[in-house]
DNA sequence: GCTTGCTTTAAAGTACACTTTAAGGTTTAG
DNA sequence: CTAAACCTTAAAGTGTACTTTAAAGCAAGC
């Protein structure tokens, strides 16, 4: 049960450049190859750079993932190092989980003030950008 | 009551040359100088930088502030395109969160696998990589 | 046998957000 | 008067992760 890159990439969402990319940057070792050179993947490659896509998507730099790959490759006796990598990545992890927060709560609050303003609630725009520009065109007029 | 480029660096925790270059791409529009060229900056503005930091460490574009800031300037009338925007970047955010928990459950697999090697409970590495290695190893054999 | 569509490689190019450099002007302390 | 510590600008450089290009090989269908 093998899958050519073309398989690969359907199933990983993931173009098949990208993979030989990564590949090719030491992340998924191992991969096979048929007669004629072609990789050849198998479920646990995926499954490994399913995983590798994953904390690519939050953060996690290749350089990192590649040392933690070679880490891997030295055996058990490197477990610790790992760990405390992966700790680190979970502390960037829960900042990142903060930052969202904020982030959300800020576009909450925008939207909430557009809202109002479409309602006539709010005489015009945030204040914030109005604000700026009156003292702008104070500026223009002292000039 | 205004701050210099310095101050306002130290208060937002961001190089002073970042916000120059903020400035360059349009974000913080209406930035006052004193009478040297200088730049002088106002609680308004750093609230405002604030929040384009904020965006921008979750992921919003530069490019794509810029436009909110160009809309904000053209007026009232353009709020419901940037509603749009804000909705868009908001079904990003929620993207994002759901990818960091998937992140973080799959950073605790890993660790609690680690601790179950230490203790003895699990013969060595998650499978993954020493099944390809396995494979690996075959392959050469048959070489 | 030839086209179509896949595969390979190495290398160059792109996008994004800074970051650094270079060259120079002003203010303040000694 | 001069050195230190700011400020200015424009432009070039950097890091990261792809993405595209170019050149070529294999294989199945007509």
């Amino acid at each position: 049960m093998s899958y050519t890159i073309k398989e690969a990439s359907e199933r990983l969402g993931c173009p098949a450049h990208t993979i030989r990319f990564y590949e090719k940057e030491g992340l998924p070792p191992y991969i096979k190859r048929d007669r004629h050179g072609n990789r050849l993947f198998d479920q646990d490659h995926l499954d490994w750079i399913r995983l590798m896509t994953c904390f690519r998507a939050t953060g996690m730099k290749i350089s990192l993932m590649k040392q933690m790959v070679n880490l891997a490759l030295d055996g058990d006796a490197t477990i610790p190092q790992r760990k405390a990598i992966l700790n680190q990545y979970k502390e960037e992890l829960y900042r990142r989980q903060s930052q969202l927060a904020e982030a959300l709560d800020a576009v909450n609050n925008k939207l909430a003030i557009y809202e109002d303003i479409e309602r006539g609630r709010l005489p015009s725009e945030s204040r914030l950008l109005n604000q700026m520009e009156d003292q702008h065109n104070q500026s223009i007029k002292q000039e």
